[in-house]
DNA sequence: CAGAGAAAAATTGTTTACAATCGGCCTGCC
DNA sequence: GGCAGGCCGATTGTAAACAATTTTTCTCTG
């Protein structure tokens, strides 16, 4: 029972890899170990992450684990059911709605400081970014492919130079990763590095009209290949699946979670 | 020593105050009891918030009260430092200015949101908000006008329908209640129940066209009337203390936290 | 008297053990 | 044969003791 594996992701991330004097990984890195999971769908939602599993595989005490999931549950990437465990969040489809209008809100924004404020240096970090995303989707790297997707957004976030916004950014596309898994088609899946490839285009010639739309495009585009036309609340697609499909019902106003 | 006994706040804010079945705040109570304080700006920042202090003051155990100060922590509203405590944040005036981007980028955004969808009961709880705020501000207390204040906005996030911006401007409201503390005169401070009035007409008249640039100035108002001219660093803070007031020094670009 | 250094006290970080709760399984009854 | 109810193992929640670090205070010296 002690032979579960999985959630180890060796891959490297933005943020040093730093590790604390006993050899230990720090708190942060072993949420950025399970975000990096999670981004690459490795770890689905809904997946129970047991505290001893994850003591045994990052080879840390449990109170630290439980900092973790405390951190994660935080950013809404985990969810606690009391007395139950840590679960890897199931976003309902009102969730993905809500993501996606709060990206569509904060990345036209964030495209247009970043072209007042990128270097070329990090242009040329965007584009190697962006050659890292073609060559995982011509590998066919499902894994690589959807995390440096998401990277790419998080690059942008960061040349934009509000660390505010930053964070939002990254909590978001962390969301929609798990989103994605969700209700994204698992074929046709999110080979956007062409629009990006468009973005980075209009970075280059700093061209701050076209650029907020391009994102939003880029944003609808994601969002409009999801399949999003449920109620939003997953106790409902019973009504979904045998019913008729009622997509307009009463006001879906607003809904609380069970937790 | 044990005689401390502030941040206790009887006030009472939006959610239920729930208790646990040992008549034991929960973690999100007190995590709400301590924003309130900081919103009140009765807890400024930089107050050391010691364990021991909190235990007693809201009568449970150390553990929790680490819990509640992680959750904090994660919400960049106190600040951990490695076995030295947990400190009430102290935004930058870079912080101030990407607290203030984030909430330009945002509550336009919300408030157009919020016209498409506030019931008009929902419009007489935003009037009675305000009156609230007047009354406060009659009556010269302090205190309440800046929670009522900055209420406003969160009653108009929640009412935009959207959980997950309505947690964003939640957290940068808070941050402002701080940077405001920090950074405000004390005298002149935030009367901006006018303002506020101006923005419920234009929800009432569903002016979608004119409310976010009413929001947008209203926000941009706040910031104005704030001391941001410094260089971002709290280090710096001496030189433009004795030296003159060059309030116009070299490039600021990029400035990084010392922590 | 000021300052450096060391011991002591207080505070935080971590581990350990214990208590409470939940899910699975088994038995017994309808 | 199916289902309700209770027991048992496993997992999570909590508290208390212990270790490590910092801060304070006291003392001794220049």
């Amino acid at each position: 029972m002690t032979k579960v594996r999985k959630a180890v992701s060796p891959a490297p991330t933005i943020s040093q890899l730093s590790r604390r004097r006993d050899d230990q990984l720090t708190e942060r890195d072993i949420a950025e170990r399970i975000i990096s999971a999670v981004m690459e769908h490795r770890l689905p939602a809904g997946t129970k992450l047991a505290e001893n599993v994850l003591c045994e595989t990052f080879g840390v005490s449990r109170a630290r684990i439980r900092r973790v999931l405390l951190i994660l549950a935080e950013r809404e990437i985990v969810e606690l059911h009391s007395n139950r465990g840590a679960f890897i969040a199931s976003p309902t489809r009102q969730d993905a709605r809500n993501v996606f209008q709060a990206r569509c809100t904060i990345e036209p924004t964030v495209i247009r400081s970043a072209i007042q404020r990128v270097s070329d240096t990090q242009i040329r970090l965007l584009r190697a970014q962006v050659e890292q995303e073609a060559a995982a989707a011509k590998a066919h790297n499902r894994h690589d492919m959807i995390r440096l997707s998401g990277l790419f957004h998080v690059m942008l976030a960061d040349f934009a130079g509000n660390p505010v916004l930053r964070r939002f950014v990254e909590d978001l596309v962390t969301r929609s990763s798990l989103i994605i898994g969700l209700f994204g088609s698992p074929h046709l899946s999110s080979c956007s590095e062409d629009e990006h490839r468009s973005l980075i285009d209009a970075i280059r010639r700093r061209d701050a009209d076209r650029a907020p739309g391009l994102m939003l495009d880029h944003l609808n585009r994601i969002e409009r290949e999801l399949e999003l036309s449920g109620s939003g609340d997953d106790a409902v697609d019973l009504r979904e699946v045998f019913g008729g499909r009622n997509t307009e019902p009463f006001s879906p106003t607003s809904s609380r979670r069970t937790s």
